[in-house]
DNA sequence: CGGCAAACCTGCGAGC
DNA sequence: TGCTCGCAGGTTTGCC
């Protein structure tokens, strides 16, 4: 599922497709997704005019005109997609359709259903549950070395485990805490209140890296995203140890000597990557 | 409260 | 070819 990059391009090009743009209508193709779609939502927003989109870790608030709106989630298989309505084809397990003026369509698609779409007022969004719980944005300017280490200290659960908690930072998944901690040099066992100092700064700036440059990735497929397939919420990274069990990892592989570095374990019930020789 | 497994649901690739 | 198994980028819940 889209982690912070994936649901920042989905942002972005919702932002940019209903700019100003009128809500026609709202199509629900079935009545729940992870939970009940709300009913009352397609009401709400027809013939309204989009006011704002915004992005809060992996999710995505949209607000109308009249102040009401939803926040959307796209879980782990959710995928949209923006397309003229003239050439539209339906897929499989297209749930939610919201038609803009001018004939173009926003399409969620979620083979899972582990995703959502809730309504939230823009008067009282910050006190969605989700988001009253949830750590500080990795890419704003509160985010550093510092506040890592204040908000882990007494974590003793290991640095990777922590890192996927969005009460300690908004949007890392597991692709993205696999690869900061890559880049930053630290094995994903160490406590996660552990670290020194510099350590902390050194995976601040990973964070901030990988998560800017995958945003870069995907903004350049953003271009083209009337033409191409036109599907937002993936896009393909350069992952150093992601998915890569048995190979070597750039660093290793620069030094030829080095092979098979990248290793796979599970923690938490989830897949972790790491080079055995790079990250101590 | 901390930590972990399980649950939610479908699809896909590997292996037999 | 066709079956079964294990695995998948997230989040919540319920149990120690």
């Amino acid at each position: 599922m889209p982690e912070l990059p994936e649901v920042e391009i989905v942002k972005r090009a919702l932002d940019s497709a209903t700019k100003g743009g009128r809500i026609e209508k709202v199509v629900f193709n079935r009545p729940d997704l992870r939970f009940p779609l709300p009913a009352t939502l397609p009401e709400m927003l027809s013939g309204q005019t989009v006011k704002r989109v915004q992005r809060r870790g992996k999710y995505v608030v949209v607000f109308v005109q009249n102040g009401h709106g939803f926040v959307l989630h796209l879980g782990m298989s959710g995928v949209i997609r923006i397309e003229d309505v003239g050439g539209y084809t339906p897929e499989k397990h297209d749930h939610v359709e919201l038609y803009l003026a001018g004939g173009r369509r926003i399409v969620l698609n979620d083979a899972r259903r582990f995703g959502f779409l809730e309504s939230l007022e823009e008067a009282s969004w910050q006190s969605y549950p989700a988001f009253a719980a949830m750590g500080v944005e990795p890419l704003g300017n509160d985010f550093s070395g510092a506040v890592l280490a204040s908000v882990l200290a007494k974590r003793k659960t290991p640095i990777k485990v922590a890192l996927l908690d969005q009460s300690v930072v908004a949007g890392i998944g597991n692709i993205y805490a696999c690869e900061a901690l890559y880049y930053a040099g630290i094995s994903p066992f160490r406590a996660a209140c552990d670290l020194s100092a510099d350590e902390y700064e050194a995976l601040a700036m990973s964070v901030k890296k990988v998560l800017f440059k995958a945003i870069e990735a995907g903004g350049s497929s953003l271009k083209d995203y009337k033409h191409a397939d036109g599907k937002l919420g993936y896009f393909q990274h350069q992952l150093a140890v992601y998915d890569r069990e048995g190979q070597s990892c750039p660093r290793c592989k620069c030094d030829t000597m080095q092979g098979d570095c990248v290793q796979r374990t599970v923690q938490a019930g989830r897949s972790t990557f790491y080079c055995t020789k790079r990250q101590v």
